[in-house]
DNA sequence: TAGCGTTTTGCAATCGTTTCCAATTTAACG
DNA sequence: CGTTAAATTGGAAACGATTGCAAAACGCTA
């Protein structure tokens, strides 16, 4: 599909520039060049080549999202979320699939640099800082979501865990529950550490000794959750109920409670960390703290192309994100619904 | 990071054309420059401007892939397959989620265009044929897959639907079930019928007559599904089987089963189309008829490429694809879980 | 050392836009 | 109708790479 600008302004007698100012809007061109320029264009079935203009304005209108996977249903949503609110802002989304593999995301970072992102939002695996900084330094602003990278100082959207594993606890506890089991993820993240800090801040204010047999960290794998689960159910005095802190571990939890007919909540409650529309369809349905991707999404779509447009308005500008590497929180949201269940029955009656 | 290219060959105290041709690999530089010129970029940080390059060579990098949301399993491991591959291969994926509607499809592949991505795979919605052929006609290759689109003839990448339909009824017929209920697709996509007509072929094979009233066709959709299975409980006769030809579909069916505390497979046997890997952790694990979602973007991606690279070698090419639209079918499978059983209790036995 | 073929290099054009600057047209007013 | 300011246009130089062509350097052989 070859036509180019040039084509439109032979056809319609006019230079280049005129063509150029009157298909770019903004009143550049006399009205009534412009309609006729708009007509012809069609005529002609003119698309303006992105690339071009990219290499003149400096900007691809591309934008990178970097998560782990698509099998959790965060990501699922951010990636949707981000892809449409681009969309409709006038980007495309390069996404990138990096595993949690430190390697695979340096490489692809470098990839999107090639490209010539005019941004970036990446849940960082923590180990390319370095990198990041570079890119934010190279004038492409970069939005971390779910994890901080403790390595670089970057703007970062982050679901309030604290809050959610707190109030996540405080419910189960709320229902008289004092045996707790914690399966959470790997330490060295962000969100793993404080998922786990909102659980123990809940246990010592309701004066629960916290146990370490009862608390499970690891990755976030459906095997790596079953495992745990055993493990906890084999336990001496087994927890009355689970706090799972991700999606995926919670499939293994839900296999190994089926596997021994136990009954959710009769037997073992059970209350997990994100979201996902099964959940919401499964029997019993299954009570959540939603970490809010939705939210997460948005947030970083907004702050990122707040500061893209920031850098493209004076080019000359003082350095990077004046503001300094600022720290959002979006709400985590506890979501009753079928799986948990009051130890104390007849507390409430009578 | 404004390094070019011109800065490493000034530095170099070469000609710009030379910093090309030694960083461009190819042997188009003595060895000994090419070394030099190799460790002076990268001392100096270069990375080569990928939208210059495409502007100049034509080629974009990018490979838009357009589907339909990534809620749907098979769409996940597409997305997921699809980008890997292509980063080894050295191009980066545009996703686009068109929600299966045809104006946002239209839309994303006017922006694809305007990106001039080198080839485009697309899950058509069946309505933008002209779109579609537009593309291939302006020297894209586009490779539809999952659905073909009739209007326009296309390379085209399917599941064997009609087999897989056909295996799964025919593997319900064999456990005895003579009542089999079918909750497919819409009737206006290619898939959606295929798996109707393979379901019917096995019934007419083992002499079943073909009941309408066990057949319902609609929307990809846990809703969908749970009205379709309350319908068919409902019968005077319900079916001793379900075959739901969708994964969304299956949500609302395995709601309305554990609502009615129905056992699967006791009260009910239950086959699904597509795999997803929860369906391997739920309890009972769910039989289905996997599709082959990873067959299918593996092939997808290989035509693909194909005809990019193609297309670069001998640019004078004859037209389009010599081969006309070809259409490729990657096998459906049969995967026996715990959500099927035998209706005659004794036949195998004694 | 001259001559010849082969590498290796540099120059300059080019890809399709945007945008600065100057030139031209148009409009407005005395 | 002349003058001036404002609006509109055209010319040309970028942006950062690749690549055809010609010149320069090199390695051989005679």
């Amino acid at each position: 599909m070859g036509v180019t600008l040039k084509d439109v302004a032979e056809a319609a007698r006019v230079s280049v520039s005129t063509a150029s100012r009157a298909l770019g809007g903004g009143g550049l061109a006399s009205e009534r060049t412009q309609q006729r320029l708009l007509r012809i264009a069609g005529e002609l079935g003119y698309r303006p080549n992105t690339i071009a203009r990219g290499l003149k304005t400096g900007q691809s209108r591309l934008v990178g999202l970097l998560i782990h996977n698509l099998a959790n249903a965060s990501f699922q949503v951010m990636a949707e979320v981000v892809q449409a609110r681009l969309k409709a802002l006038g980007y495309q989304m390069l996404l990138c699939i990096a595993g949690d593999d430190p390697q695979q995301e340096s490489d692809m970072l470098g990839t999107l640099a090639d490209h010539r992102v005019d941004g970036l939002i990446v849940v960082p695996t923590g180990r390319n800082g370095a990198r990041l900084a570079a890119l934010e330094a190279g004038d492409i602003p970069v939005v971390c979501v779910v994890r901080r990278d403790d390595e670089a100082e970057l703007e970062t959207v982050l679901a309030d865990d604290p809050q959610g594993a707190y109030a996540g606890t405080r419910y189960l506890i709320g229902l008289g529950h004092r045996r707790i089991g914690l399966i959470v993820g790997r330490q060295d993240t962000t969100s793993g550490r404080e998922r786990l800090s909102g659980y123990i801040r809940a246990l010592r204010e309701a004066d629960i000794a916290v146990d370490e047999a009862l608390i499970h960290a690891g990755r976030y794998e459906p095997e790596t959750g079953a495992v745990a689960c055993r493990t906890l159910l084999d336990l001496a005095t087994p927890p009355t109920a689970l706090f799972v802190a991700n999606h995926e571990s919670a499939l293994g939890v839900l296999r190994v409670t089926a596997e021994r007919r136990l009954s959710i909540p009769d037997d073992l409650s059970l209350l997990c960390y994100e979201d996902t529309p099964w959940f919401e369809w499964h029997r019993p349905a299954i009570s959540v703290v939603d970490n809010g991707a939705r939210d997460l999404a948005n947030l970083a779509v907004d702050r990122l192309l707040h500061r893209i447009e920031a850098r493209n308005g004076h080019n000359a500008g003082n350095g990077h994100n004046a503001e300094g590497a600022r720290e959002y929180r979006v709400g985590a949201r506890l979501v009753k619904r079928d799986s948990c269940r009051s130890l104390a029955p007849q507390a409430s009656e009578a």
